[in-house]
DNA sequence: TTTTTTGATAAAAACGATATTTCATGCTAT
DNA sequence: ATAGCATGAAATATCGTTTTTATCAAAAAA
């Protein structure tokens, strides 16, 4: 019997650690963020078959993965055309950035309308966490830049967490992937300017305070920023093919 | 040679009517319409073996195209334990309409600014169109009803037309086929009430006279109502399962 | 040259079979 | 009587192979 061709990591393994009960599940992680680190590139294709060969599991699996990534339009396929990583483009990212205010914006003031002592603490705790990271990340930047965006996404899960509509949330969260595959693809460090600790000083205050109009404000500014950022990217780079 | 079972209908001609290229999307499509006109009931299970059978295709082409209906949330699994058809609860549609609010009427606001002549002409025709039938909607209901689903969706398209952003356009679908599900489900006549004619007229006067408030006012209530009709189906109606 | 046709190759889609897991049923021991 | 365990049937998840389709390049025709 001939020994069976060595996958390229363990994934059975790495699946039960990261929670996933299937390999469906674990294929489509690890798909997921590959696509969103940008090691799988806009525009690509991605062939089953290699796929299949790489992970080391059967090609409906791998098929399959790719139709659940689908959903949040990280992948797209055509007819009989196979798979690719979704491509980018500015005026995508504009409208992204534009969904992201408005529904932001909204969960924030359910939020802030609805939510309760429990939410408040949440909010506290997140913060707090949030700074005593922020503190450390002007010394030494690279160490913890991983462990900042954690606590970052956190902080701002926390705040609207007091909003029950799902829908809402659902979207708000498939569009915050989207973004930060943006600001991934084009090296920004998000953690560079210098204002990141005030503005979520300010953004913190504003919600304590009960201040829906203030508060949303903020965060919309926060997102416009970043169109700044990508639109320079994007100049001078007129297409991107496979 | 032994005669393959039967198939309970020929899919792959039924395929090629429907515009689609692979007995995936036949069977993607079929399945939605199946779950979107209450066909397959909410929390039901989706067999794969007998969902196989009955199209005659592969156990993995029904897997794959029940995996692209999650994307739509029609369709939900949870590791190993197959698929099921989205529950639904009042509490899901109130979230589902909020969210139809703030998105269709964003969209409107946005062609209203943008769109052009073309944009208008679209309206005019879509309006005309409908208004054909909607006379003949008193006479003969049952007749035109299935007519005047498809035309009232194509004012409604032509309406938000102008709108440029592609997630918006996205999220707002999704949104408008699942509250149309629910409609559905409770076999609510959405052609019965008198002043549908009316409404419409209404909207359509104020698009075309680029009255964004106006306009985003009744499509606003429009949508309210709706909520109306679906909370007093599910009174008295705890809980639904298997 | 430019366009068509043809053939070869690579990839995608679809299938059928196998291995695992879940769930329900009945049995046993306390 | 009931909680817990064993057992088997049903269904899921997964795999490797077969069939179909697209792509590309070279040859033939215009």
């Amino acid at each position: 019997m001939p020994v069976a061709e060595p996958p390229l990591y363990d994934l059975a393994t790495a699946a039960k650690n990261g929670g996933a009960k299937t390999m469906i599940e674990a294929v489509f992680s690890r798909l997921r963020e590959d696509i969103l680190s940008g090691r799988h590139q806009p525009g690509e294709r991605l062939r089953v078959e290699q796929l299949r060969k790489e992970f080391g599991v059967g090609a409906s699996t791998i098929r399959e993965a790719l139709s659940r990534l689908m959903s949040e339009s990280l992948v797209t396929t055509e007819g009989q055309r196979g798979f690719r990583v979704s491509a980018v483009s500015l005026q995508d990212f504009r409208d992204i950035a534009e969904m992201r205010k408005i529904l932001e914006t909204i969960a924030l003031r359910s939020s802030i309308e609805h939510g309760d002592d429990d939410w408040e603490a949440g909010i506290v705790a997140a913060y707090h966490r949030l700074s005593k990271v922020e503190e450390r990340l002007a010394d030494k930047p690279d160490d913890v830049a991983s462990e900042w965006g954690d606590l970052n996404q956190a902080f701002h899960d926390a705040l609207i967490s007091a909003c029950g509509n799902r829908w809402l949330l659902n979207f708000r969260k498939i569009l915050h992937d989207q973004s930060n595959r943006y600001l991934r693809l084009s090296l920004v460090d998000t953690t560079a300017p210098r204002n990141v600790h005030a503005e979520h000083e300010a953004i913190f205050k504003a919600v304590m305070a009960r201040k829906p109009d203030e508060a949303s404000e903020l965060v919309g500014t926060h997102i416009d920023r970043t169109v700044g950022v990508i639109a320079k990217q994007f100049e001078g780079r007129p297409e991107a093919a496979e």
